[in-house]
DNA sequence: ACAAAAGTGTTTACTATACACCCATGG
DNA sequence: CCATGGGTGTATAGTAAACACTTTTGT
């Protein structure tokens, strides 16, 4: 940061922000996208996002542009990293900040105003991206597993109450495996992080009712990772 | 990224890469300055870095600007941040895209040709720094202190032959705490991503000569974090 | 022979994992 | 009364942590 000036406005690239945000759907992890109404990659579905403005900070952009195209609001959102090979897009230099989000399946995104189609796509199974947003989604999923495991940002997959049979399936989803009920619910239980209510989900179907918890807000929520040298 | 058309220049911003540069030097954690010649904060130390090409990649940038001020060149490098709240610097609209970097203590800086200082100064004693890089060394430090407990990126402090006790020191000095000299040496040589050599450290003054060790370079190197939801 | 740093194993406590049955409700 | 999903405890294996002495070299 010495260099004598800040580059001539011809010199500059162009910053957009980009949302990979997730959520669980009728069973299988999906990731919410927008299709393309304009040259480049016409018809061709990619992230929600766009151009920031000069005067809002970069999340606020991402949140504002998530909200313009797909109207989802107050969800989680955290950086994710920033892609800038000179090529990526066609239409010059543009540089991607890149977001990555969760939403409960409570969470219900729509068309915008200009009519642009919106829809939760399953994330083994997505089709070809515009520019690289492909890449920006496999980034995304990658750090979705590693923090689901050492810390508590899976409860942003759920709605504000939920049963722990809920949880536990939502964690198998994103991780792809099956986990322990009786280990599951000992852990998350000790962890300290959830508190009771005194509601039951109403059974569809058979079966006994099950109790709804809710995250504690403010609750310590990562665990120190196992360490490679003591 | 659906707006209809990229921005005019006149809305785009301005973008940097600056470099946090850790080193262990005679057993403290260092982390590399530059002190700024022009306005604003003339005189004030800063983080190395500078506006990037269009022409190049993020990671080039950062590369590139480090050797540009500092004559530093090949060393460990990842992408740490996006910085990008609105008024961080008094020139205008600057996204910084932050490094984190980190290089053995035979690694030497050198003051680029316009005579710019440069120095080590050690961390837990920073003087006022420009900008928000005070912000972004602390961070750094973080993530620095985060991914020595799980990842072997600590082995980027330290030249290609080492003895385990240099090995040992220096992640005490980053950690900021003792460790246990079995318990260090069993686990690192179990973990099998060190390799010895039949050459010895001379000792300095008395004392047994210590065997030489070199990194396996494509050794795997991440340790799967103790879970929070078995 | 002594000072200084290198090198080496074992015991104990804790944490993770595997595993099967009873409970409450609706039809 | 039966089908469905909710809820619970224990025993075993594996990993982490605490801990002290012998070896090699230079002076």
């Amino acid at each position: 940061m010495t260099e004598a000036e800040i580059p001539a406005l011809a010199d500059r690239p162009a910053v957009t922000v980009d949302v990979v945000l997730f959520s669980v759907r009728s069973s299988n992890l999906k990731v919410l996208l927008v299709c393309r109404s304009a040259a480049p990659f016409r018809g061709r579905w990619c992230l929600p996002g766009g151009f920031g403005r000069l005067s809002e900070s970069l999340d606020d952009a991402a949140r504002r542009r998530l909200q313009e195209e797909t109207d989802v609001h107050d969800i989680y959102l955290e950086q994710l990293y920033t892609f800038g090979t000179p090529r990526r897009d066609p239409r010059g230099r543009v540089i991607s900040v890149a977001y990555f989000a969760l939403a409960a399946d409570d969470v219900n995104a729509h068309a915008n105003a200009e009519g642009v189609q919106v829809d939760w796509h399953p994330v083994p199974d997505l089709p070809e991206l515009a520019f690289d947003h492909g890449e920006i989604v496999h980034y995304a999923l990658q750090r979705l597993r590693y923090k689901l495991e050492y810390t508590s940002v899976g409860f942003e997959l759920l709605p504000n109450e939920f049963t722990l049979t809920e949880l536990q399936t939502a964690y198998e989803t994103v991780l792809g495996e099956n986990l322990d009920k009786r280990n599951f619910r000992r852990r998350i239980l000790e962890a300290g992080i959830l508190s009771e209510t005194n509601r039951y989900r109403e059974s569809e179907g058979q079966g006994r009712p099950a109790r709804l918890y809710r995250y504690k807000k403010n609750a310590v929520s990562e665990v120190k990772a196992r360490r490679l040298f003591p």
